[in-house]
DNA sequence: TTCAGGTTTATTTATATGATTTAACAGACG
DNA sequence: CGTCTGTTAAATCATATAAATAAACCTGAA
């Protein structure tokens, strides 16, 4: 039998497979108490190269995850200094022990967000913006009769409404949703209130395509205030 | 005299310094239409090793700006995949020639997310919070006396709130702010409506001490409306 | 003795470079 | 039409040297 080491269950290539390994472990706060291992270290527990090492703590850097400075060491930076919207980051929190505070300042940030898009999206949005809010909605009427799964239609709605806002900042909020959403099926292991929020996701299309930004904003409002006191109750019922 | 290659005008390192003249570069378009060159090429153009050059490429390709693969070479991402809130993006951008519809999605962005940040800060800020809040303030009231730069003062008070929401994604948007004004300064070459400002922002502060999240979002609110406008009338007085 | 100040040393990252391997594609060939 | 083969560019490995700096170690005056 081969030798086994880290290199088998890593992505698709040594690096990112080294770069996800160890910022699962930083997210996850594996390395709490003990100090970072140095590259030398690094490479050996993990059976790769000093470059392949390297790459991967300079995507990590890059991350603010991690500075390395000689004679220091390699060392965790403050999770002030994260970029919390990389994809990657998301990723590695959604994989570690769930956490309510977590879903609440999820659950916060999308307050502030989506309905500030929905209205956005009502004042300017392009036939092609609307046609992917239409395909959204569509996604979302297909799952309410199993036809489409619950989840990654919703995402495809929420997405489709920062997309339409044509505001590329308001785009890069897909992997916050998307990872909000996650972790709220996992603590309720459901989607909160799902079919009576059907009408409610129908009502900010109607009220984008009808570029009514005021209703458009306080129904997307009220859908994303709804789901946070859904997870207020479900934690209350413990 | 020496040879005097990229390595001189390079930042803090030369992986540094390479990122930073790539990471531009790339922000500011100039390998339109052009091939991302080879990693080979790259190395040979900035007189550094291949080291240097795969390290820079790799943290670019962390920020979601590039992507590489054996055979097909390094190419630049879609905007779309870019890590719009990554400091060092924000800092490329801001570099970059000067785009009124970037102003203005900032302006959209802080609408949504500082009356935000203010309620949240209203209703559970700390000591602490408020502590910094109130520094932000000292600095501008400062300020507008002379005593201090104005930008920072501003960039401060803002963060401050920011910070004292007690969300850490919130927290994320120190440097869209920052820019955000630096972006302002450079369009209008001043200040929007320096003085009248002072005491809409002792207003926030006064509600966010005083617990009124309702009036620290309609008073923050007021502010980046303010800003916005200034900006648009400025556009359309030329 | 003690301690401020400078100097050396050891450790760790940073850079450089050569060799080898892998992935992806293009074109030849059966 | 599929398969084989060559080419290209990144990926990985290995090793050597340089630079940075924290910590240990002096040194000499108070």
């Amino acid at each position: 039998m081969e030798p086994m080491d880290a290199r088998d269950k890593l992505g698709r290539n040594l690096t990112h497979g080294l770069l996800d390994k160890l910022g699962s472990m930083i997210v996850g706060d594996l390395f709490s108490g003990k100090a970072f291992p140095t590259e030398a270290e690094l490479s050996e527990q993990n059976g790769v190269s000093r470059s392949v090492t390297r790459e991967a703590v300079k995507m990590l850097t890059a991350k603010g995850l991690l500075s390395a400075r000689p004679r220091q060491g390699t060392i965790i930076q403050p999770v002030s200094q994260w970029n919390l919207f990389d994809p990657d980051v998301l990723r590695w929190m959604l994989e570690r022990r769930f956490s309510i505070d977590l879903l609440i300042q999820f659950g916060q940030l999308r307050a502030a967000i989506e309905p500030a898009a929905a209205a956005l999206a009502a004042k300017s949005a392009d036939e092609a913006g609307f046609a992917l809010i239409r395909a959204g909605y569509a996604r979302l009427a297909a799952a309410d009769v199993g036809q489409d799964d619950t989840l990654e239609a919703d995402v495809a709605f929420h997405v489709a409404i920062l997309r339409a806002s044509g505001n590329p900042f308001f785009g890069q909020f897909r992997d916050v949703v998307s990872t909000a959403l996650k972790t709220s099926i996992r603590y309720t292991n459901r989607m909160a209130g799902r079919t009576a929020d059907l009408a409610a996701h129908e009502g900010v299309m109607n009220a984008i395509f009808a570029r009514d930004d005021k209703g458009a904003h306080r129904k997307m409002q009220a859908i994303i205030e709804d789901a946070l006191s859904t997870i207020l109750h479900h934690e209350e019922a413990k």
